[in-house]
RNA sequence: GCGCCCAUAGCUCAAUUGGAUAGAGUAGCGGACUUCGAAUCCGUUGGUUGGGGGUUCGACUCCCUCUGGGCGCACCA
């Protein structure tokens, strides 16, 4: 596709004392259409030509003259404003996208780079509730947008797998634990004597005694212990893993904190080589006063170890073994610190890609009766409000298309869907009070909107197609030029633009955002034009547009985690 | 006490990372189905961007300060 800003660029400097980069990285959108496609600020230049912004505007405008792909190009005030040939854009992009298909768009900026993501991190015999689909979603969709742009990726469900809460789960397994009722209903289970240890310790603190030694024993992998861990692993990932299909979502990895506590020893030692272990009030530290930050804990009193070190190991195992341009970490906010922590201590030790890992951190979830506390049982399943978003799908199916065939399928797609696009919707760090409300409300800007939009495309191509009429790239460009039209072909032309500007911000939602522009300017142009009419050339380019429009809604709703169902 | 994050229309959120007249959805009101899917579309009401200073051609965006909320401050993860 032409890169026009290449040729304003070009053009543009040319006549200013401006190289051709610098002008393209100012060239901006006016986000008012009646402003044209493309804007170039001359403010910037009014100090070294010592002259009014609004006449270099004018003076450029009259020197540029006409430029090849742009039907007028304008001052306005201190900006130039360039106005596209739509008829030949309109032309070029559609016939893009019906040739590439769901490759249009992508690039190799990538260039194969391995990016490494750690998502969801679920806890082991705790339930996953809403609270965990934050991380869960915009880490499967970074990992799309990544791909989109030729990064291969790795993904790591780094569980909650380890730490002294498994002596106390163990513990009340031993003293209360009824093994068939936690097979047959294992989450639950787990965490009623979870919180049951918790009351019973109030009472006789020897049992926290008792759950401390006996992590110690899973520690130094003790048989009996150990197959009691694995018991609790097993139960646990047989419930994930359904609410993980339902999200249509899977790791590459699921090495929890277990897993890399056998790594843990030489990053230690090596910090003892470096001179970089200090002992403070019987603890091993890291000192990062240099960095205005509190002392990282890498060995606690009595000598066992703690997450920190986990994670640094962790950290080194996947530069050693994935050898990534990237380790992205997709945790909330209130992990802050820590990463600072660990970041911090990763330069300390001379590790250049210490810069290369990125904490995306989001806001905290809560719902109506305050924090979500899993011990305290105010806390919100994920899969109680996937079903609940389902069957309010399927009672809306039942009432406007009873006969849809695949029934089941679509009511899963489009309830599951509307909870992931509501999550993926807003922008990460802002804290929010979660309602069931809001996620089986299916008016406006939502999954099942745009999923509509989707199906809607879907059922004109299918009726088109009955009239002996497809997609082709051989139509009639000048026939598109009604305001609708022109404002698809424009969203069309930024989908790329979209995509990286989530990539770079680590924003998914400015994917999300897009879909519902588009699916929002095709049901306009659906309302305000007849597709199928008794002129073929006509019906011939609108349906090539329906088909450029359904091509970009798919790939858009693949890159946030939804399916495109072709009716529903 | 120190540090980080947040504050935009009644409500829920955007704003191309410093650009032009701050936009959507929802709620309210008024319209559009004998025609390709009304889960749709069109119109309309709604703003001192928490307050105050500053930086500059230009600030929701950057800096300072105050207010209000959230989170975090070593042996839990």
């Amino acid at each position: 596709m032409t890169d026009y800003k290449q040729k304003i660029a070009a053009a543009v400097s040319a006549n200013v004392d401006m190289c051709s980069a610098d002008v393209y990285e100012c060239i901006e959108y006016p986000k008012n259409p009646e402003m044209g496609d493309y804007s170039f600020p001359c403010f910037r230049l009014s100090k070294t030509l010592r002259k009014a912004p609004a006449l270099i505007a004018k003076d450029l405008c009259e020197k540029l003259g006409k430029v090849e792909g742009f039907s007028k190009i304008e001052a306005a005030g201190g900006f130039l404003n360039f106005y596209l040939d739509d008829a030949l854009v309109a032309g070029e992009v559609i016939k893009e996208v019906l040739f590439k298909k769901s490759e249009y768009a992508r690039s190799n900026i990538g260039g194969g780079g391995t990016v490494v993501l750690e998502y969801s991190s679920v806890n082991i015999a705790k339930p996953f509730h809403i609270g965990h689909l934050r991380s869960t979603m915009i880490g499967e969709s970074l990992k799309r947008i990544h791909r989109f742009f030729g990064y291969n990726t790795f993904s790591i469900n780094y569980l909650g797998d380890y730490g002294t809460q498994f002596g106390k789960l163990i513990v009340a397994i031993n003293r209360w634990g009824d093994k068939a009722a936690i097979e047959q209903n294992p989450v639950p289970e787990l965490l009623k004597l979870y919180v049951r240890f918790h009351e019973e310790a109030e009472k006789d603190d020897s049992l926290n005694d008792e759950a401390r030694q006996t992590f110690v024993r899973l520690e130094n992998k003790d048989q009996e212990v150990e197959a009691q861990w694995k018991f609790c692993v097993d139960a646990s990932m047989i419930e994930f893993s359904r609410i993980y299909k339902k999200l249509g979502i899977d790791f590459d990895s699921y090495n929890g904190e277990r897993f890399f506590s056998d790594y843990m020893q030489p990053v230690v030692d090596e910090l003892r080589t470096m001179n970089l272990l200090e002992t403070s009030e019987g603890a091993e530290i890291v000192n990062l006063d240099d960095v205005g930050l509190i002392p990282a804990i890498v060995q606690k009193r009595d000598g066992s170890s703690i997450y920190f070190t986990r994670d640094l190991a962790s950290a080194h195992y996947r530069k050693k073994n994935y050898n990534f341009v990237k380790s992205i970490y997709v945790v909330g906010s209130t992990q802050a610190l820590h990463f600072k922590q660990l970041f911090a201590v990763l330069a300390k030790m001379g590790r250049q890609w210490a810069d290369e890992c990125k904490h995306v951190q989001f806001g905290q979830i809560s719902i109506v009766g305050g924090k979500l506390t899993t011990r305290g049982g105010n806390v919100i399943f994920l899969e109680d409000v996937l079903e609940a978003a389902r069957e309010e799908i399927s009672r809306i199916i039942e009432e406007k298309n009873p006969k849809l065939p695949n029934r089941e399928t679509v009511e899963k797609q489009v309830g599951y869907g509307a909870v992931i696009f509501q999550e993926l919707y807003t922008s990460r760090e802002k804290d929010y009070v979660f309602e069931m409300e809001k996620v089986t409300n299916f008016q406006g800007e939502t999954g099942p909107y745009v999923q509509y939009t989707h199906a809607r495309c879907c059922s004109l191509l299918r009726k088109a197609e009955a009239q002996g009429l497809s997609p082709s790239g051989d139509f009639r460009a000048e026939l598109l030029l009604d305001d609708a039209s022109v404002a698809i072909v424009k969203l069309l032309r930024k989908f790329g633009d979209a995509v990286e500007l989530a990539l770079k911000s680590y924003e998914p939602h400015h994917v999300a955002r897009y879909a519902v522009d588009l699916a929002k300017a095709f049901n306009r142009f659906y309302y305000e034009n007849p597709i199928i009419t008794d002129d073929r050339e006509l019906s011939g380019a609108r349906i090539a547009l329906v088909g450029a429009v359904r091509t970009v809604l798919a790939e858009a709703m693949n890159l946030v985690c939804i399916d495109a169902p072709s009716e529903m």
